[in-house]
DNA sequence: TAGTTTGTGGAACAGTTGTTTCAAACACTT
DNA sequence: AAGTGTTTGAAACAACTGTTCCACAAACTA
């Protein structure tokens, strides 16, 4: 019989999801071998098409694993729940989403999971695209509603939050050429808090200016 | 003997070259097998090992070969030894990046093959990136100074300037998230244009935003 | 033309990949 | 304790990987 009805399904099994996580976050789906992970979590070989039927199964089931713990340690509901101003809200959202992408010390491998997926998608990235980012998408593109302020297209308000994303993810994914660029470049804790201050003070400033002037012009 | 000291080494070399750019870009160096190559080139197996040494001599060498068609194909000095004034550098700069990023129709691999080098880095990252990327990342650089006015700090620049390669880039490495997100979006030529009129104008935006603020401070 | 270098083609090699097999060990009910 | 279904472990499989070998053709030199 195949595994997956059963709740409590052994602890290998959550011992091999949480070990591909971290292995297919450093090493993408394809560089990442089963032998690798099965290693890394104390398991047999067997143990992956045991429990997961193949290796794309593990991948899927460790990407939606991680995404819920993602969903749980970093609830939007902090941002958007919060009584705070839309511009608040704005920093506060650059700040969390570039700590989900770049603070190493937490396990926070569901947000380089979608990196890579990104890069290279496989086909399970409609789904986790779907319950993990558009969210994310959908909550900058509130704050940024509110920020520009009257009547907007959907497809202004899409390229201003793209706008806001890129360069949150420009950190993330092209960290290794900036540390080729700029060496001395750091990216611990006060360092991301910089960063994160810089790109929601460019984008406030660019939605200030923007609103003022549809402002101007529909007066 | 080794080849590579000739300077007409047959025509198969120059195949193999254009041809891995190609595959490389689509697939990335580990994805991209030596048959697959060979077989679109029309080439034996044995070909690559022996024009050059091995995979990696290969892509590195593919990865120069389309980095100077590149340079000969959207040459920087059209942005920076133009007398337009910045704001009009930055349009331009914004559009002829995002032209090479998306445009499908000429084959421009080099900055797919830089996007994949950036999310999954081989030793040839520092080469290329020294070589290719330096140049465009100095270019915005002097554009967000000049725009930014007065004396600011490096960092700030490199901020900046990241803020508007992010915009850009993010097109480019998470189109298929976009297009997963909004089905109805385009890439076309037209479109790419509209894409970089807003990125231009949001960070141009931003930039006078916080130069005012910055000219007031001082005052 | 004879001899040497240079390039090509097909086959094979050694290593790694995801996956399967099957017997042994385990947990759990009756 | 016997019998049930479930999980593990070591080995092997088949396919694919980059790479090498070697015979042969083509091009060039003397």
């Amino acid at each position: 019989m195949k595994a997956g009805t059963n709740i409590s399904d052994g602890e290998t099994r959550v011992r091999l999801l949480e070990t591909a996580g971290r292995i297919f976050a450093e090493k993408g789906f394809r560089g990442a071998t089963v032998r690798d992970i099965c290693r890394a979590a104390h398991a047999n070989v067997a143990a992956v098409n045991y429990h997961f039927g193949d290796k794309t199964g593990l991948y899927t089931q460790a990407l939606q694993h991680w995404g819920a713990i993602a969903h749980r340690k970093y609830p939007l509901e902090i941002v958007s729940n919060s009584d705070s101003s839309a511009e608040e809200r704005l920093r506060l959202f650059t700040r969390s989403f570039l700590l989900r992408l770049l603070d190493e010390s937490r396990p926070s491998w569901h947000a380089k999971l979608m990196a890579k997926e990104m890069a290279e998608p496989t086909p399970a990235l409609a789904k986790v695209v779907n319950r993990y980012y558009r969210p994310v998408v959908a909550q900058i593109g509130e704050i940024v509603r509110e920020l520009l302020g009257g009547k907007i297209s959907d497809a202004e308000i899409s390229c201003t939050a793209n706008s806001v994303l890129g360069q949150c993810l420009y950190y993330h994914y092209a960290k290794s050429v900036i540390l080729e660029l700029s060496p001395a470049q750091r990216f611990d804790p006060p360092e991301i808090e910089r960063l994160a201050h810089h790109i929601a003070e460019f984008s406030l400033a660019a939605l200030n200016r923007l609103s003022e002037k549809k402002r101007r012009r529909t007066r």
